[in-house]
Formats: C-alpha cells, sequence, structure tokens
RNA sequence: GUGGGUGUAGCUCAGUUGGUAGAGCACCUGGUUGUGGUCCAGGCGGUCGCGGGUUCGAGUCCCGUCACUCACC
C-alpha cells in the first residue's frame, strides 16, 4: 500500500486524518525502508544511540536513527563515514537514517541554551547574547558560521553549502537545510534578520544539495528538509514557512519541512498550527528536538509527523525512568528493594528482565549497563507512545487515548509536588 | 613500661597569631527537549575523643584521662 511517491524513493503518502484537527498518519517512504508516521526518530549524534546496540534499538521499535552532521564532520570525519558506505553502514543502521545540519551548534555553542542565558544584554549586539560563564565557541555571518570545536579547539567553517557537501558525505536519507536557530533571549529585529538569512541559506542548500544529488547519482536519493524558524512571532512562522516551500530549484523543491526554534510548551502548538497550516499535505514535517509526553500529543494534534529528541536518551544516563505513573529517577531511596519492573506494562526487554532494584543498584555502584537497560526502557517507552497516538488516530481514539495517558502520567508528578509543599 | 604521633560530618581530611566549624566523597531530592555524553543545582549531617582549667570567648592554650598507632626497652 505505501506507494513510492516519485522515482527518487522518497515519499510521503498520508492516511488518516484527526477529523478536526491537523493532525495525521501517514508513510515516509525512503531507500532503507518505510517510516509510519507520527513517528519517534532515535537520536545518535555520533551514529550511535549512547549506549544501546543497533540491534536493541531495531527490537525495541525505533523505526530510523538521526545523527549530526557538526558531530560527525569533527569526529571521525565525514570522509571516513563515507568512505564507510555512509552512516547506515558505518553504524549497521540497516534503516532509514537522518542527519541534523549542525545548524543547531550554531545556538548552542554560540550563546547556550534558552534557560542559560545572561539576563543582562545591554551593549551587546543581538548576536552576542551569550550564556553566563560560557565562552562563545561560534559565531554567525550572512555567508555562514565560524565554530571553536570543543574537543581540541580548533577552527572549523560552516555554510550552507559546506552542510549539504558533509550531509552527503555521510549520505543520509533524510537531511535538513543549515538553518540559524535563535532563541527567545532575541529582539524581534534579529528573529526577522535571522529568518531572512535562514530563507538565503535555504536556497543555497537546495542549489548545493541538487549539485551535490547529480554528482552522486550512483547512490539512494537523499531527502532534503528545509528549516523553519521565527520563533513565537506568528506572522514570521508563518512567512518563513511560504517562502520555503516557495523555493525550487530545478523543478524540486524541499522534499519535507523541520520545525525549529525556541519553543515553550505553551506555544509549541500554537507554532507547530502556523506552520501545518501553510504545507501542504503531501510533504512531511519533522518537529526538531520535542518528545515529553504531552509535547508530543499537542504537536501531533497539530500537524507535526516525526520528532526527534536526546531526552529519553540523556535522562536514563542520569537515571530518570519513564513510566505511564511519571517520570522519576531509580536512584530513589525507595527503590533500593523495589523488585518490580520499571513499568509493569511496559513490553521492554528492561522491564521483562530487570527490576527497579537492581538498576537502582547498577547505578549507586557506578556500571554502565545502568545506561544500556534505562535507555533502552525510555526510549522504548517514547517510541510505543507515539505507536499508541498513531493507531488512536486511524482508530478514531485519539482524543480518549490523550486524556487517559496524559491524565495519568501527570497525575502522579501533581500528587508529588502537592505533598511536598 | 618509656618516648613520639593522631583523635573534627558515615569516610578521607582542612581549620590560619584563641572569636562558638569547612571541603571532597558518601547519603537524600530535583533538573536535563535538532546531545559541548556520565553533568548541574540544592539538601541532610558534627555537644571538634572525654573531663577539668585559663579566658569576655577554646577545635585552637594548659592539666588529666581514654582510644588508636609508631619507635625503643
Amino acid at each position: 500500500m505505501p506507494e513510492i511517491a516519485s522515482a527518487t524513493g522518497f515519499g510521503f503518502t498520508p492516511r488518516t486524518r484527526l477529523p478536526d484537527g491537523l493532525g495525521r498518519t501517514g508513510t515516509i517512504s525512503t531507500p532503507h525502508g518505510p517510516i509510519e508516521t507520527p513517528a519517534f526518530i532515535a537520536v545518535g549524534t555520533k551514529a550511535t544511540v549512547k549506549a544501546v546496540l543497533p540491534e536493541s534499538m531495531a527490537e525495541l521499535g525505533a523505526q530510523a536513527v538521526l545523527a549530526n552532521a557538526y558531530h560527525l564532520y569533527l569526529q571521525p570525519g565525514a570522509d571516513v563515514v563515507d568512505e564507510a558506505g555512509g552512516l547506515g553502514p558505518f553504524m549497521n543502521w540497516p534503516g532509514p537514517t537522518f542527519t541534523d545540519s549542525g545548524g543547531f551548534q550554531v545556538m548552542s555553542l554560540g550563546v547556550g541554551f534558552k534557560k542559560v542565558l545572561a539576563m543582562d544584554t545591554a551593549g551587546l549586539a543581538d548576536d552576542d547574547v551569550i550564556a553566563e560563564g560560557r565562552t562563545r565557541m561560534a559565531h554567525v555571518d550572512d555567508d555562514g558560521v565560524t565554530f571553536t570545536s570543543p574537543k581540541d579547539g580548533s577552527k572549523h567553517r560552516f555554510t550552507p553549502e559546506g552542510s549539504m557537501r558533509i550531509q552527503h558525505q555521510l549520505g543520509a536519507d533524510i537531511i535538513f537545510a543549515f538553518d540559524e536557530c535563535t532563541t527567545l533571549m532575541n529582539t524581534r529585529d534579529y528573529q526577522e534578520s535571522s529568518v531572512a538569512r535562514t530563507q538565503a541559506w535555504a536556497l543555497r542548500c537546495l542549489t548545493e544539495h541538487g549539485r551535490q544529488t547529480g554528482l552522486r547519482a550512483d547512490r539512494p536519493y537523499q531527502a532534503l528538509f528545509g528549516v523553519v524558524q521565527g520563533a513565537q512571532f506568528e506572522d514570521l512562522r508563518r512567512q518563513a514557512t511560504r517562502d520555503l516551500e516557495s523555493l525550487s530549484i530545478g523543478g524540486r523543491g524541499f522534499d519535507g519541512y523541520g520545525i525549529g526554534g525556541a519553543l515553550e510548551k505553551e506555544n509549541l502548538g500554537t507554532i507547530v498550527r502556523w506552520v501545518s497550516e501553510e504545507l501542504p499535505e503531501e510533504k512531511p514535517r519533522h518537529l526538531l528536538g520535542i518528545s515529553e509526553p504531552d509535547d508530543l500529543f499537542t504537536a501531533i494534534e497539530n500537524g507535526a509527523d516525526t520528532f526527534d529528541c536526546v531526552s529519553p536518551s540523556r535522562v536514563a544516563r542520569n537515571a530518570a525512568v519513564y513510566s505511564r505513573d511519571g517520570r522519576f529517577n531509580v536512584t530513589n531511596a525507595r527503590h533500593r528493594r523495589s523488585f518490580q519492573p520499571i513499568d509493569a506494562t511496559c513490553d521492554c526487554y528492561t522491564c521483562t528482565h530487570y527490576t527497579r532494584a537492581y538498576l537502582h543498584h547498577l547505578f549507586k555502584a557506578g556500571e554502565m549497563l545502568s545506561s544500556t537497560l534505562c535507555t533502552i526502557h525510555n526510549e522504548r517507552f517514547i517510541v510505543r507512545l507515539v505507536d499508541d497516538i498513531r493507531a488512536s488516530i486511524h482508530n478514531g481514539s485519539f482524543r480518549e487515548l490523550r486524556d487517559e495517558v496524559l491524565g495519568r502520567y501527570y497525575a502522579s508528578r501533581s500528587m508529588r509536588t502537592g505533598s511536598t509543599n
């Protein structure tokens, strides 16, 4: 049934739509297999989902993996991955792959994350807003970005063309345009000029992408997603979306879109809706960097098809695990003698073989198996949640599932919060 | 038995010319949303071996005592 939409091997086929929303199910076709959407894409920044075997990721239902062009460029080098036959063969992942462009690193290496931004920015240029106590390691100009490697202090230059060349060397099925990711601290004026810059870069990405595609006709087609910025401003988001969709080189525009930038829980759904309303049905929409359960429901309801996020993996390495009754730290003292799985209803390898007491022990003892087992659980939890949401859209029970899952997941949190106040 | 050393938080130790105690680890609790991977932020915790003395004031000085430890008979 999932017909291939074009001769490229890439395509998107919408399936079922929510009766009263922009949410939908669908199938993304790639040269390395289909992705049933909505889907959570596991993050494997440096060509590995930290602490977990690719076989385990496949077993827990991960449909695709997303790596990062910037990190792989620094180490081991995009040419090495290219020589290995591309990202998939290199990391022994036979399924669909994504690479992010490195655009996010402009922000994370430059001004830092939104929560740690210095509040006093008086006297500084907009692009000099910087996190307190951090050294700026990226500078943006209209042509590209200059990075300082956090690994060895060496200087590197990223441009839209460079990112495209690197991502073609990495060879993922779906790649992203090189964009500038701003923060909520930036002024409206800066957001406007940044969106304009991202738009100009988008055209350059599309042009270089066409060139690289021609040079590598022997390889499977790589789909290019444009990235929509515009922060929390409706006019900027809508215009940015239309502008990207209007681009075309040699009769070919973007194959899909990423929604990026500063998103807060309160405006996440609204922003996804603005963008989704401006986009055609037949192009997939990827929401970058989101995976909390409530955010997933909100984003899917408003039209997002795929997601990637480091959260399940990152928090797992620090003992935080998801359960249908909310998130908790398995290192809590009360789990020392808790001989039950993290979540009795979870079907993951960890929950079917190990107890909270054992995981508690592994963390306390500093054993690295703790990371492996908890990452497997968290990744499975989010993958399965999105699978359940997909099924609910098919059978018309999306709202029931949302209310049931979120009601239970966050009830325990408010109970805990309430009891400690 | 004689001489020396050491006794401060659960552990290892800091505590300056006396001004009613700190660190690291451990323990407890949070946090982490296109990964600068094993981190960040809080918190609990000590009648400074014990008993006297000097002093306005002693973990710091004096006396005694106990424990551990080293060396020598």
